[in-house]
DNA sequence: AAAGGCGGTCTCTTTTCGAGACCGACGCTA
DNA sequence: TAGCGTCGGTCTCGAAAAGAGACCGCCTTT
């Protein structure tokens, strides 16, 4: 039970990480972006136990990434990919890009390219102020507004802090 | 041994996915790029059993995420980011980005900003032509060089496919 | 000599995972 | 209508991984 525990925590890293850090639901999830939305595809796709893909389907639909509901033209089931997952897609091309980077010694098994443009999709970490790139050593972390709430909720609003 | 061998694909998210996707790795690496360098501090922030840190930070070296070295001053050991971790970090950033959108909801609890600047790090998907935002519905997957290697490889080299 | 910090190991129990059989519902087709 | 294939989903059971916590040798400090 600890490790659940971690999704109290105020970080914004480590609280997606507790739905998202298993062996499967990433991989899940970029078979979703590739287009595959059906049980069984999900399946023979990556080879995944039927039982464990049953429950990362299940956990991804209770946390509003996946969407299940009956396919219009027949009756199948089908899972799609909610806002909220669709938002995920720049964490697989972050992946994409290191993994290209350092894991593709013959250079990357596939282009992501953009739509009717010689270009590909890239990740970029950039000030939102002034467009500079970034990298780890140009990030201060500053503590937020999360922080501070959930200082309030643990320790009671009101207080300055754990001193009492 | 299934899960392993998805290692082998020729795929630029699976490959990096089979190294990052547990629990705890991605959140050592989270505390790594917050300057912690120790064993012990590993542990006690993240409560992660000291049997497992060992386990992961060993894997992390074995693939040159991390680089294990005496420190310089004292006698103890001490974990840092080789170049290649270092360039972990946009996935930590995306993933932040997308924790703070949808599962922070008294807003960020940490600020991570730009060094001498009011702006915040922000991870953005853009074409590496023409500079335009792009989401997963812009995107068309191609093969790469990394592809045809690897059929290459599996079906040997000068056939045009697996036909025979 | 005692105490405490360090990275690291070992053991034991619980949890999770993997493989594959099995299920009922539905749609075909003979 | 009986047989067959496909669908999403469930169940069982042995194997692997995770969690906890004690334990270790080494070193420094007191």
């Amino acid at each position: 039970m600890r490790y659940e525990q971690l999704a109290d925590l105020p970080c914004s890293i480590t609280r997606p990480l507790v739905v998202l850090g298993d062996r499967w639901t990433l991989l899940i999830l970029k078979e979703a972006f590739a287009g595959v939305r059906r049980f069984n595809a999900f399946q023979s796709g990556l080879g995944i136990p039927r039982s464990r893909l049953q429950d990362r389907l299940g956990r991804l639909v209770d946390h509003g990434i996946l969407v299940r509901q009956q396919a219009a033209d027949g009756d199948h089931a089908e899972y799609r990919l909610s806002r909220k997952g669709h938002d995920l897609y720049p964490i697989l091309m972050a992946i994409r890009d290191w993994g290209d980077a350092h894991m593709a010694p013959d250079g990357p098994p596939v282009h992501y390219r953009h739509r009717d443009c010689a270009g590909e999709a890239r990740v970029t970490l950039a000030c939102d102020c002034c467009g500079e790139r970034m990298t780890a050593h140009d990030v201060v972390p500053e503590a937020g507004p999360g922080l501070l709430a959930h200082v309030d909720a643990v320790y009671g609003a009101g207080v300055d802090g754990p001193e009492s």
